[in-house]
DNA sequence: AGACTCCTTTCGCTCAGTGAAAGGGTTCGC
DNA sequence: GCGAACCCTTTCACTGAGCGAAAGGAGTCT
């Protein structure tokens, strides 16, 4: 930038990204102060930059005064490239998993140690679910994570394990415990949470396999629900059948 | 932005951003030169910001030199509360009306003269269909974007009547044809386009009224089929019956 | 009425940003 | 094989765009 920079090195680019990438799925609307704040800048500075943001169609300013990523912003994020080939050949079977369940559905992907959230959908019963398309939780909490970690490289187990935070007081903390759970996992071949990642939530969820069969696993299908008692191998059933067919789909 | 600047007044901000909408439903991936021609940039400038813009993580570089939009920026424009309210309420009814025709499904509302796509769920039967979630198009060629158009104010109606371009040999593209025909969708609740915006393509659409029956018509859900000899009047049923389920839970 | 928060504006300093020019690396056509 | 026409990358001297401390409202609590 120019003169009395404060901290010399960051550039306009980086200073307003680092603004555009201060909106996350806790905080979808932020007042200046908080932009400020979250983007590590000097009020002024933010100032300036977020009504250049405004101006150029990034962000808008909402009457109260907070500021929300514009509809610009959702046109062009829309363009990325973020695994269309997986989810325009899952969403059919989404559909069917949400039909016989009637549960809320997810696909997701690993990316590093969080779990990815590519699609979901939304259920009937009125089931706390924390997870929004585009948001990334633990691995170890979730249902689709657990069965994406039962599968990944050691070197990722190895540091999920070592940050097994506490979500809920029924959260899996103890690596020698999860490290049992990704075993069982594997060898059934679907894992399930109970309130670990929200309380009164419970989830299963599945392993898709490019190819179908004995393929490489590359992403996971879950469905939350309020209680795994009644009928888990029903749930079970369904998810491996649409995990099936996608994955074969997949090619 | 500093020294030898050839269009004083561009803000670096505004170029960057300039860069980033430089990207569109028929541009996911573009090279430097493109960009720097689509962003009316130099060519060392672009070099300079696309750099700062991947190092920043809201563009990714491919193997071939093509730049496109990162899953970072993906994450951030999925934060923007684009008719949020509407969208939820509608996704179980979109469902419902591709369990009964198997077609792909839109639900769209108008921005000025153009029709937003905010939903999308992909039909078997292979019908080329161009739009996307996110993407605009013209709203007298598309069979929401006549619902759509027929409910609109007047000025808006006189402006897209003022501008309607050809598409394919099937185009509406006389006024007075297309006024007839607004006419006609208010009168029977439905639109219809044969090939207008796509040869191969046909489409069926209603009005969404908030609150249900008599209510301001605030988007319009749609369907792409190959051919409308058949089943006309089961599509429009089924559309029709969706549509007011939406309205009414709009409230 | 004092002490908070928040947002907005001013203003002089200065270095970050600029882009013409030049340099490579392809891939064409002939 | 030899231009011509594309790409992309790097250099470099100039300078005004960007910076942020400081100060000034405008609310909202205690």
């Amino acid at each position: 930038m120019a003169g009395n920079t404060s901290v010399p090195g960051a550039s306009v680019v980086s200073r307003s990204l680092a603004l555009l990438f201060a909106f996350d799925d806790q905080h979808r609307r932020l007042t200046l102060s908080e932009l400020a704040r979250r983007a590590d800048l000097p009020l002024p500075t933010a100032y300036r930059l977020v009504g250049e943001l405004v101006a150029g169609g990034a962000l808008v300013r909402r009457g109260s005064g907070e500021y929300v990523v514009a509809r610009r912003l959702w046109q062009v994020g829309l363009l990325a490239p973020v695994e269309t080939g997986l989810r325009e050949v899952a969403a059919p079977f989404l559909n069917d998993i949400h039909a016989a369940t009637r549960a809320t559905v997810h696909l997701a992907v690993r990316e590093r140690t969080e779990v990815l959230y590519l699609e979901r959908l939304s259920g009937r019963a009125s089931v706390p679910v924390v997870s929004t398309v585009g948001s990334r939780l633990p691995l170890h909490a979730t249902g689709v994570g657990k069965v994406l970690l039962a599968h990944a490289p050691d070197d990722v187990v190895e540091a999920a394990l070592a940050q097994l935070g506490r979500v809920t007081p029924y959260t899996v903390t103890q690596p020698a415990r999860m490290r049992e759970q990704l075993d069982r996992i594997r060898r059934d071949g679907y894992a399930t949470t109970v309130e670990e990642m929200t309380l009164g939530a419970c989830s299963v969820a599945v392993p898709i396999r490019a190819g179908g069969a004995e393929g490489r696993v590359v992403a996971a299908v879950g469905i939350v629900v309020p209680s795994l008692k009644r009928d888990r191998p029903r749930l079970v059933a369904a998810l491996q059948v649409a995990a099936q067919g996608i994955g074969r789909s997949l090619g």
